[in-house]
DNA sequence: AGCTTTAGTTTATTGCCTGAACTATATGGG
DNA sequence: CCCATATAGTTCAGGCAATAAACTAAAGCT
């Protein structure tokens, strides 16, 4: 049969092979194992030999350039019954990647460990709307100044940070492109002085791709392909297929918020038409529910609507129920397009699911019928804080991914 | 900055990396500059050092196993002017895959020879309309060892095929799932009886995916990703991102055919409201048109639909117009999810093109400006045999990037 | 204490790439 | 015609990485 090639081979890139990329696919290899054990399991050199296909001398090696660098850490033991008990690995809880977060109403940072747990975090409120890029990022890196220094206290050190922003990104320039609520276009952000020295540097996400990788890592039931829908202001999405994030031959894919869904609808403010976010963004749904948005916060809106849906009130009932609806067009033709089965629910969709869940499931049952079942569609694991843990996250894995990078 | 490892690296995956593996990479990337060196020009070891960036010494022994494998040949001289000749390097055009098509009223199959020229080729029609898969198979098998001993006595040998079918498959278990225009639903096929003892064995596709394929090889503009829209019967679609046929998580991506276009649409065949395939499928068009397609055959009833536009009868105008309408629909939907931004119009949509290029501009400036150029909007460059040659295609460029399946 | 079992290290071997030296084959000038 | 120059391709020593097998280490069991 024509297959692939497995395992290291597999460029027709542009890059020679040499030797060195053996140690490079192992090193990660090796480290991808110690990674995905479960926290409190401390796998052994030998159960890593088996678990890799690797020989017990070759994974003796390359565990200690993991010592080395110091991304791993050996940690007590781990008897098995008879014979000599193993060295338990884990990764090195003093070693940290920063998580970042620019949004319309707050900034925030926090330190993640590389086992994923979070040490410590400060959220801090600020009016970003229309704001100017450069006092925006100056409070921020301040404040990751000084969550970097209260994690050195504690002797942690912080190896590099993600940060989120609510808007289209190209991560490969560090270019926000646009990011409507912020009123940010086209700037360029100067990531590296968020945290100076760090030897990973800095990586710039998008807000929904960030919150839909903290979802792959906190989902129970642990799928590796889903759409994760953010409702915001607007409609965003984030799509990860096989356990990455897919963006595109241009890296903006997953934008469900402007599949249209009445090609007969309103204007969207992307120059489109019956856009899904012009029926279930937040914005939307206020003011088909007849709550003003303007004179309230949004957040006091959302706390209003929700009262309104307690007190069975025909409007906002029918207005979450039309969001509903076209959600599950926009996710059929998902379904048509990327073949995904399973949906993950962020932002107001999460708050508004006990009423918006009804009317989803029909409607996709309508529109693609056998395509998800009623189980494939959930409400995210992480919250609020979802784009925060997803860009320290998506730096950790990068990290395990390709961890020569901290060798000498 | 956090990227990706580079070149043979790139795991994660379970196979440990082996020396041998540098090897296999670094066969594939000099056969790879081998083949894509435009035909007449043939590159010397020399050449290829430099290109790839290995080693003369590093080229000569992996051109010497190529050779030994018969997968390339030494051609002629290539004068440099001064010092003595390169020896040029070429695929070796005595190697040879088959491609072969079931499709609703004929079956074929084309030698292709490793540089894609296309040596003998033969179809025979024959109704496949509801028929039964061992039959249809037995006759192809038939077909297939006729051109295969043909390319015998031309002294060409055939190393392995690929088969398209009009539906959905399991190239993996090579099994169709359903194929509703030949009434085929869930059938095993035994590939091996095509092309006994072939080294390479026989892979199977789908109809609209190998013709996306054979689209990426042939096009003029050189695209590297775009959505392949095959209008036959049903409507197809293969999606090509980063040249590498996109299939999803599921292995069916790209079915353009059943995105949402009309929420208040005709039932469609697969369950689904408002398809794009019950107003943009050909039985869709002629029905709106008013053209009968039960008495005639497909093709009469098309000729049909021809004369009745250049006859501005508008009966028929309206019905193309509004499938190029709803085709639009369709792909501003798609390049919001996979942001993708060219398309290529096959099957009847190529033919109908003259007819369904204005509609369908508009509609995409309507409901996603900005995403698609009009120069973006092209027709199929490979026509009706496009699934036959990417089928064969797809099989070289497997050899291409895996040379080591032929080595002793 | 001694046997068994499992963990981890040491050592010899093999495969592959690299760099440098070397051979082969052309052009062009005296 | 012969030799300098330039380019192509091969040979050979060196280094790195994985492997297999032998060896050392550290436990439990009897």
């Amino acid at each position: 049969m024509v297959m692939p090639a497995p395992g290291v081979a597999g460029s027709g890139g542009s890059a020679p092979g040499s030797v060195g990329d053996v140690r490079r696919s192992n090193l990660a290899l090796v480290l991808g194992r110690i990674a995905e054990f479960p926290p409190g399991a401390h796998p052994s050199r030998a159960q890593l030999a088996a678990a890799t296909g690797l020989t017990k001398a070759s994974v003796s090696s390359l565990v200690l350039d993991l010592l080395d660098a110091g991304i791993i850490r050996e940690i007590g033991f781990n008897p098995q019954g008879r014979g000599r008990p193993g060295v338990g690995l884990e990764l090195n809880p003093g070693r940290a990647v920063m998580g970042m977060e620019v949004n319309v109403d707050y900034i925030s940072a926090a330190v993640v460990d590389l086992a994923g747990k979070v040490l410590l975090r400060e959220v801090q409120e600020r009016d970003n709307r229309n704001s100017v890029d450069g006092p925006v990022m100056a409070a921020l890196a301040v404040l990751a100044a000084r969550v970097r220094s209260a994690a050195g206290e504690r002797g942690v050190e912080v190896l590099g940070g993600g940060l989120a922003v609510p808007g289209l990104v190209d991560p490969a320039a560090a270019r926000v492109l646009t990011a409507p609520n912020l009123g940010w276009a086209g700037v360029d952000l100067d990531l590296g002085a968020l945290l100076p020295e760090a030897p990973l540097g800095v990586a710039l996400f998008n807000e929904a791709n960030a919150a839909a990788l903290a979802e792959l890592r906190h989902r129970p039931d642990g799928a590796s392909d889903f759409l994760f829908v953010s409702g915001e202001v607007g409609v965003g999405g984030g799509l990860v297929i096989g356990s990455e994030l897919f963006t595109g031959p241009g890296g903006h894919a997953g934008e469900v918020g402007h599949i249209v869904v009445d090609p007969d609808g309103a204007r969207c403010s992307c120059g489109g038409t019956g856009c899904l976010e012009t029926v279930a963004g937040q914005d939307a749904i206020f003011e088909a529910a007849g709550i003003g948005s303007v004179e309230h916060s949004r957040s006091a809106a959302m706390a209003k609507l929700l009262q309104a849906l307690d007190a069975r009130q025909p409007g906002a009932l029918a207005a979450v129920e039309r969001a509903g609806r076209c959600l599950g067009i926009a996710l059929a033709s998902t379904a048509r397009v990327v073949n995904i089965a399973s949906v993950v629910l962020g932002g107001h969709f999460a708050v508004l699911e006990p009423w918006l869940r009804s009317p989803l499931l029909q409607s996709l049952q309508k529109y693609a019928p056998g395509r998800y079942a009623s189980g494939q569609v959930s409400v995210s694991a992480v919250g609020e804080s979802g784009a925060l843990l997803g860009a320290a996250g998506s730096v950790i894995r990068s990290l395990v991914e390709a961890p020569h990078q901290l060798l000498s």
